[in-house]
DNA sequence: AACTATTTATAAGA
DNA sequence: TTCTTATAAATAGTT
């Protein structure tokens, strides 16, 4: 599309490899955007420059898109490089909006925060076995804080989800759910 | 690009949206993996057909190159719509595989998991804002361990460092921490 | 950053 | 869906 012709190959020099990355990345974004107006399809692509800088285009947005991906691949782990998607054959969507993709949505989310938990460990795994210096153990009981935090929000909505067994005046909101579970509470 | 010039907006007839999403995602992972090649570059893309079908693209790994991405962009968040990033001019990298780097990296992607576990809050409370029945709380409980886990994990990560700050030889190994911090414990 | 000679992608049609 | 082909668009090398 060029001049000449080129092989598919790392450019050696440089600077034409960075030239030839912008250029490139315009092509592949304008690319996308068009893919995403004119089908209506949701796009996420993230890129590293040979330098290292990240660029990104998205509609409508990088997280929101990955996160739909990764909850509808949940079982797509572990494995390897370069990879087309998708089983095969006639477009069938995802369950739509239902109460049970919800929960299977939420149960997925966290599947998935757990993975990059293990990521987490693996580093310090790393660092710890290099044998290093550490000083930021602050910030390590910053982050026991905050998952102690969460394991309590957890046991919260176990609370509400129990009460929401019972029938549930539409309007409700969460806070009602919370006074009434304290009240249960106070009671035992 | 074809027989005629085609305006940008979304293609009405379904049909021919679909064949139009099916050449032209192949077209766009065939230049993504081009750019990838030619410039030894990490990109990953995501992208959903009409039918919402999920389609990705990656070198090496979609995860991989987006956890990258999501921990050297903590403070992207809230935003909106079409996003190009990175700041601005040349090429600077992020800095290499230090050790600060790798507790950074640490840090962030428990940030990370808090983004989602805030989704995930969310999503639950929609849920019994609705008032909607919940029959598996079961596997709530399950999360709740889970999380408790981690916990123990990060308490047990944060006597690891502790120890670390002491004189280490090489080769040592996580294990071998681990007993030098129970018997600690049982000197208490 | 611009400029073009070429190569490449792709809209229609089969 | 796959192939063909006329044409639009992207881009390699150059300035």
């Amino acid at each position: 599309m060029g001049r000449r012709k080129i092989e598919i190959k790392m450019v050696k020099d440089t600077n034409t490899r960075q030239v030839t990355f912008s250029k490139r990345r315009t092509g592949l974004f304008k690319k996308a955007n068009e893919l995403s107006i004119l089908c209506g399809s949701e796009v996420a692509i993230v890129v590293f420059s040979p330098g290292n800088k990240p660029y990104s285009f998205a509609h409508p947005t990088v997280d929101a898109v990955v996160a739909k991906f990764l909850i509808q691949n949940p079982e797509r782990r572990g494995g390897g490089d370069d990879d087309e998607d998708s089983s095969d054959d006639n477009d069938g969507g995802a369950d739509p909006d239902t109460l049970d993709h919800l929960f299977k949505e939420t149960v997925e989310q966290v599947r998935m925060e757990e993975k990059v938990g293990a990521a987490r460990e693996k580093a310090i795994k790393e660092v710890v076995e290099g044998g290093k210096k550490w000083c930021e153990i602050g910030e390590l009981s910053e982050l026991k804080r905050r998952v102690r935090e969460r394991l309590t929000m957890l046991e919260t909505v176990e609370s509400m989800m129990l009460l929401s067994h019972e029938p549930v005046v539409m309007g409700t909101t969460v806070d009602n759910h919370l006074s009434k579970i304290k009240r249960r509470r106070s009671m035992m």
